[in-house]
Parts: C-alpha cells; structure tokens; sequence
DNA sequence: ATAGATACATTAGATTCTTATGTATCTTTG
DNA sequence: CAAAGATACATAAGAATCTAATGTATCTAT
C-alpha cells in the first residue's frame, strides 16, 4: 500500500529537513531510498518531486551542497545550513503539532443527535 | 498561530467527510466554523477551498444535498451517501496511518555519525 | 551484452490550494 | 436607522506542489 499522493504535499520538504539533521549529509538518491526503507514502502518520493525540492532548499539558503565523484558518476550531498537546522526545528514542531490536531479531529466522536 | 497553508493540502476532503459523518448533515459555513472551534483557530478553511470540494464530492456520489431556505437566505445541507461512509472510512484510516509514518519518521534519532 | 540499479536533472500536466471578487441577507450597535 | 460585521452561497485567476514521462550517463550483476 502506498499512501495517495496527496498526502505527502506540504510534507516533503519538512521530511527531507529531517533527514538531513539526523544524517549530516545525504544525496538525492539516498534520500528516495531511506525513506522507502523507513516507511517500508508507504512512501515513496519521486525524483521530479525531490530534485526541485531540494534545489529550493538551496535557493532559500537552508541547505549548502558539495559534489563528489565515485568513479565517473557525480554524487550531490546536501548539509543543514545555520539557518536550515533552525528552520528544521520550526518545521518539524508546526508539523508535529498540525498531526496531533488532525488526529483530534479525527477521533471527535458522534454527537447524539 | 495558523499553520502554513501547505499542511492542509491532502487532508481537507477526508476532514470534511469526518465531520459529516459525525454530525449528519452540515453546511459548508458551518463546516469552516465548525473546523475553526475545534483546532482553536489553528485551521481556518477558506471557502476558495471548501466549495469547491464539496461540490467535487458531491460529483462523485460521495455526499447528497438537500437546500433549506433560512428566511430567505438559502443553506445547502450535505450528507453522506453510503459509498461516501464508506470512502470515509478509508481516508480517515489511510490519513491516520500516513500521520503514525509522519510521526515516526519525524522522531528518528541520529545516527552516531 | 543486457537489464537493473544508481544518480543526476527537466518538463508538461494535474491537483489543490490562496486570494480576490461577487451577490445577497440577517443582526448588532452607535 | 445606517453602517459594520456576520452569515451564506459561489467562481476565477494564479501560486504551489506534486506525478509521470523523459533524458543522460555510469556501475553491477547475470
């Protein structure tokens, strides 16, 4: 089962923030896979969601980049800036927050009417 | 504090037919009102949003109308069909699922790296 | 050799929201 | 009693964010 894709909106970027305080660094494709692995399966993040995702990151100065070579192939890893790590915290908690709201709203029980 | 707008992306359509499986039948102002009371201003749908949604899942047999007249203000009541008790069995599981995923994803711990 | 995995990236199109606008009625208050 | 604010419907342009498709290239296993 895989969750429908509306879900994820307005998610994303918060996962990836979050990821990348948990590990230092990471690349694109690791990304996709720890995910998929963490959620054994549920979720799974494309790359045309990722790619741009993380390059706005960059673009808002939340995240500093460094290129690696393994063999030919270039390898992109993506690090928490200052001001990423603080907005990891910020993104997080509101996420967490909105979570526990929405599973009140979900539990509110019939009224007997 | 409100959340940011992207949070609710996803989520709307199985609040909405939550709601109306708690409480009958609803209108959609009451529906925005409803939804501001119980998350203490947390969320506020906007009728841009709501609308719209309404009238989707009333395209998709998902919910019926009956119109009532107010004096002479006109108020749409919508009420779920039977395959809308159903699909909002689902969404709500799926939704609380996905937020028990969230939840986890968001409290891993680092690695020692 | 060939298929599948790894690794980057972009683009067209779909979906789903925000913000603004429009119409109209009812209620409260100075 | 006029004006403001609340109630109640609705649509439409534009923004944001995703999916699905496509492209390029390398590495690895069979």
């Amino acid at each position: 089962m895989i969750y429908s894709s509306e879900l994820l909106k307005g998610t994303l970027k918060t996962i990836v923030l979050k990821l990348l305080a948990d590990n230092k660094k990471m690349y694109g494709y690791e990304i996709t896979q720890k995910v998929k692995e963490l959620t054994l399966d549920k979720i799974q993040i494309t790359e045309g969601a990722l790619y741009p995702t993380l390059h706005a990151l960059e673009s808002d100065g939340l995240v500093t980049t460094e290129t690696e070579f393994i063999g030919k192939r270039v390898r992109k890893y993506y690090s928490l800036s200052p001001s990423g790590k603080n907005k990891t915290k910020e993104k997080v908690s509101e996420l967490a927050d909105f979570m526990d709201t929405m599973k009140f709203l979900l539990d509110i029980k019939p009224k007997t009417a």
